[in-house]
Parts: C-alpha cells; sequence; structure tokens
DNA sequence: TTTATCTGCGCAATCGTTTACCCACTAACA
DNA sequence: TGTTAGTGGGTAAACGATTGCGCAGATAAA
C-alpha cells in the first residue's frame, strides 16, 4: 500500500495517459475522449484520489475561497447582528460552490495583528472578500484589499468609501422607531448608544427626525454595546430623566440589559417605559416582554454582499452601493 | 511599476542573490549572514511582497490551518452552545499561531456535500481537524480524517471512539440538576429533550440519577431543540401533567422557550414552577428571571480541543481523553 | 603552512497541478 | 488521392515557494 497521497501522475500511469488528460478528465476543459475519460475517473475513485488544494491554486492562481472580515470586541459577547449577516454570507457563497471564511479581527488591531492579516489575504488566500464597516480598522481592510488589487465589498457605511458596498439603512430604520413612539403618544425620548461610532451618530440623527418637535428633549445615555452597558444605562437613565417613558437602544443586547435592570426594579414595561432595540436579533423575540426592534435584515445583506461579490470576481459590472431596507417590527416591549 | 504580485525571484534579483537565501531570510532556517538578511528584508518591504501561500504550503506540504466542524441544523436558529466552544477554539487556535477556520455542515449530510468535505479535507487543507461529536455525521469526518490520516480531536460523545477526545461531562451535569431539584423540595420532574441524539439520552440518565426516588416520576416530553419546541413543550406538559414543579431542559433555548410560554400562561418561575437548562450559554443570564443552567465550560473545552490538537500534531504523546468539570450555575429561575 | 571546521550562499530538484502548443490520426469532401 | 477539419492526447513549461547538497572562502587548530 502505497504511503502518500494518490496523485495525479499515479493515475496518469495506472490509466496509461499523461498527467495532462487526467487533469483534463477532472477539469472538464480540453477535449477528451469519453472512454478515457470514464477510465480514469474509475482509477481516481479507486485510488481514493482528491487533488491537491494548494497545488490547484497555485497553479491556476487561484482560489475558491471568500473571506469575511468583522470586528469582534475585545470584552466580547457573542455579536448576534454580525452572526445573522454570516449565515447570510456563508449560505450563499456555498450555493456558489466558494467556500466563505469567517475572520474576527480586534476593534484595537495593533499593527502584528495587521501583518499577519496582510500576509493571509495578499498572500493570495481569497478570491475576494467582504468587509464589516463602520469601524476604522474596515479602513485597513481596504487598504489591503486595494493594495492587493483583491475585489472587496463593504457592508455598511465608512466614511469616504461609496464604491462598492452593501448598505443598510440605519437612519431609516431609527426614524421608524421615533415616529412610533410619537405615534403611541410618548412624551420623553432616551437614547442608549452602542458602539460609539459612525453608525451611533447615523443612528441618533434618524431618531431625532423621527421624534420630530420631541427631539429636543431626548436624553442620550453613553457607554457600550454589552448586556452589562445596558443595565447601567437604565440605574443612569432612572437618575437623570426618572419621568423618561420611551427608550431607543443601539442594539438589542444593550436593550435587553436595559430591560432587565428595569424590571428588576419593579418598572413596568411597556406601560412604564417602552423600549426598542435594534438589528432584530433572534434573542429578541425570546425575551419576555419580547422586544420591538429595528430590523435591518441583516440575512439579506449578507447574502447581498456576496451575490455583488461574485459578480465582480466575473467582472460583471454593478452599481456602485445597493441599500436594503429596513422594518420597525412591532412585538411587546413597545 | 510591475503588474503581478512580487515574488521571491523579484526579490532575490534586486537584492542580488538567489531565491533560496531570500527563502532563508523569511524561514529563519539554514544559515544565512546578518547584513545579507537585512537587505532582502528591506528590499521585501520595498516592494510589499508577502509570499504565496500556495505555493509554501505546496512545497513545505503542510499548512497552519486548523479546521473545525460541527453540525448546524437545517431550520437553524444560532447554535449558542457551539458558537462558544469556537470562541474557545478560536483564540487559542490564533495564539499559537494557527489559522482556525469554522465548517458547519447539515445535520442530514447527503453524499454530495460529503464529497466536497473529501475534497477539501483530503485534498490538504487543514494540518488537523477539531470534530464536534453527538451525532452521526461527525462519524463521517473522523472517517475522512482516518483516511486522510489527519490528526484530529473528537469534542464530547460519539459510541466507539475512544481516541482523541475532550469530553464533558454531561451525565454528571444534569445529576447535579436532578439533586438540585431534590434538595430544593420538588416533587414532580419533567425532562424536555433536545436534539433526540446520543447527548440527549445521557443527559437523561444522569438526570435520573440525580433525581433518585423522585426519578420515576419524571414525565418526558420530546421534540426538537429550539424556542419554538420549548414553546411547544410548556404546552404539553401543561396537558400531560399540570402538576410537574421542575423541568430540566436539554439546552438553554428550549428552556427559554419553555419560561416564554409559561410566563404568557401567568405561570410564576421559579414558585410554580422551577426550570433547569444545559450549556449556561451567554444569553441565560440576560433573561428574565435568569436561567439556572448546567455549565459545561465550553470555551474551556475548545481551548482544549486545540491544545491537545497542536501536540498530535507535534508528535507529543497524549491520553487517549480528557474531561472537562461542569458546573450547576444557579441563578433565579430555580 | 597544513588541515579541519565552520559559515554563507548558490544550484537545482521538488511539491502536484494546469494549460499552451503541437502532433498524429480519422473522417469528410472535392 | 490530396486537402481540410476536427478530435484526442502527449510534451513541457509554468505557478512560487522550500530544501538537500555541495562549494568556496574564512577562521581556528595543529
Amino acid at each position: 500500500m502505497k504511503n502518500h497521497r494518490a496523485t495525479i501522475k499515479d493515475i496518469a500511469e495506472l490509466s496509461g495517459v499523461s498527467t495532462a488528460t487526467v487533469s483534463r478528465a477532472f477539469s472538464g476543459k480540453g477535449r477528451i475522449g469519453a472512454k478515457t475519460r470514464d477510465l480514469i475517473l474509475a482509477k481516481a475513485e479507486e485510488l481514493g484520489y482528491r487533488a491537491n488544494i494548494h497545488a490547484r491554486n497555485l497553479s491556476s492562481r487561484g482560489t475558491d475561497t471568500i473571506g469575511f472580515f468583522y470586528p469582534s470586541h475585545k470584552n466580547r459577547e457573542p455579536d448576534y447582528f454580525i452572526n445573522e449577516i454570516l449565515l447570510g454570507v456563508s449560505d450563499t457563497a456555498l450555493q456558489a460552490g466558494k467556500i466563505p471564511q469567517a475572520h474576527p479581527f480586534a476593534s484595537d488591531l495593533d499593527e502584528e495583528a495587521l501583518d499577519d492579516f496582510k500576509n493571509f489575504i495578499l498572500g493570495g488566500s481569497f478570491a475576494g472578500i467582504i468587509i464589516m464597516g463602520g469601524t476604522e480598522g474596515a479602513r485597513r481592510f481596504l487598504e489591503i484589499a486595494e493594495t492587493g488589487r483583491i475585489p472587496y465589498i463593504l457592508i455598511g457605511e465608512l466614511p469616504g468609501v461609496e464604491k462598492y458596498t452593501v448598505k443598510y439603512q440605519i437612519e431609516q430604520g431609527t426614524k421608524l422607531a421615533g415616529g412610533y413612539f410619537r405615534k403611541i403618544g410618548r412624551k420623553r425620548p432616551a437614547y442608549v448608544a452602542g458602539f460609539l461610532d459612525h453608525v451611533d451618530i447615523l443612528k441618533k440623527q434618524g431618531f431625532a427626525e423621527g421624534l420630530a418637535d420631541l427631539a429636543e428633549k431626548t436624553v442620550y445615555i453613553e457607554g457600550g454595546s454589552t448586556f452589562q452597558h445596558g443595565c447601567h444605562a437604565y440605574e443612569r437613565l432612572r437618575n437623570e430623566c426618572p419621568e423618561c417613558d420611551c427608550v431607543l437602544c443601539g442594539n438589542d443586547v444593550l436593550a435587553i440589559g436595559f430591560m432587565k435592570a428595569a424590571l428588576n426594579a419593579g418598572v413596568k414595561i411597556p406601560e412604564d417605559i417602552a423600549v426598542i432595540g435594534c438589528d432584530d436579533v433572534k434573542i429578541s423575540r425570546f425575551y419576555h416582554p419580547a422586544l420591538t426592534s429595528i430590523s435591518f435584515h441583516e440575512y439579506e445583506v449578507g447574502e447581498r454582499a456576496v451575490q455583488r461579490l461574485l459578480k465582480l470576481l466575473e467582472n460583471q459590472p454593478i452599481l456602485p452601493e445597493e441599500s436594503i431596507e429596513c422594518d420597525l417590527i412591532v412585538r411587546d416591549s413597545a
């Protein structure tokens, strides 16, 4: 029994043909007779042959891998929002015969880590990449992709970048929340910030628009984006503005933390205070009360990003940006 | 300006040395003079050189990639349990200079998908792999790894497989839950099943042990492992055994679904019915009431799996199996 | 000075594919 | 019968690294 993995050469010998022919039998490219091909495939099966992936990629100057890069925070809770996008990315890539690869990067990306990523990306690991925007770290990946002339798609916002992106309607979304609070007759709004980045600014703006004349009374609480931050935000709000009767949180986990602290304090939701979250992640509907939230249709965002990247890879023309609709999903918390 | 990516050859020419020397400058292997090396590194920097990863892998017959294969269910909710393990795997791999790659596989793995995985794994994509056990799909991956002589570590249980695994103490864990229900004086237990696989059997057994004389009165509800299943489980339990006063659920999301339905029906938790979940996933502490759950220390499981795989890769001897302790984390639901 | 040891580096084979190019053969047609 | 087209498949050069071997020169030991 051979001790090494069967190669194309072994099959060639066994079938009495050249390696070129064997290669053609598998690739379908080039001309080859039907019986020769069948013979080759049979022998290959027999030997349990599998093409060496490195050799293939080297020789053909390409790969089927698509990278997905997203920020991951140090003190991390799972990021349910990005998980949804990732799901969309993975499914779509797989369906197209591409191999998805997820790579989190630290939000405080140091030079060393960045260098590893450069080796990785510029070393030819990816046919194309998808970058999660919103943070400055994302910009570094854009730069890498640019210098390596690697096709990429940006998801979300990054100031100054217009090509090629898939956006979700952040301002539109929070505007819906503002409008909804008005509609149900709330008077004193609050906003609890998430990551304190560019995205947050847009969220605030949209919220203010939706609130219209109520906007100027808005109380802003800042801190962070985790469950704990949400709990603290409630405590702070109770001190700073006990009369607030509705709150929009920068993400769902934050909203859940807020609700948890409020419920513990005996507050009734939504009677005493109405709560809306952002992202509409899966767990929001699990909560009691079920969280009203703004859905940016994350899965679809991931899906679309891959679809666009695929076109880029095939040199098909695409619009510089596309946008996915958002919705307010009303449940029990507001 | 050159249009192709700089190669080792370009640098060799530019520095007036051979490609062998350039390679040595980067790898640190072999002998090389200090100034030659510095010169080479400088030129490389200048050209923005990054080693082609495919060429490297082909030439050196190896790769730094570690694969993580886990079952993913069709109608999927994010699997918070596996997410935790994955986090442990990723962090540990990265620290060791390896590149982690996560690959979900459908629980009803068909031949075609399996063949893709074979190409992938046997094609040399991985230095070693980590396989999430518990389902029969996992066995197929073991087989692939065996035929390709690829080092692997199995996480959890798979009947008949003893080498090399990292186990978490399933029976021990649910036994704790059973004991706890006795201790707090509950009389009529129920068990809500998760995936209905091998793992579930162990959970039932452990639970029964912990319940001791209460075990025979246990009501078993089966169905699935999602939030929805949890909701239905509550409805069924109310019909089948309204006097049940404590329930163990096969996983946390199931438990949360159960609680949600119960709370909606006006039931008090834990007063009317005490609820314990399995896995102690992050979201469990968010819930209101916070869920009491059995922690299998998933992060650590993932961590340990990688540590063991690394030893295998270095041909260091390791024990056939190791086991990670479990704990009952008491919160507010029981 | 001679011999042994060590250091730095080049030569060239190798890893396992893909693919451009070319040649031999068959079939068809005038 | 000679020309043309079309088919099947071989030859060999890539792809971009790694690495065993050996050689020349420097240094140390005798």
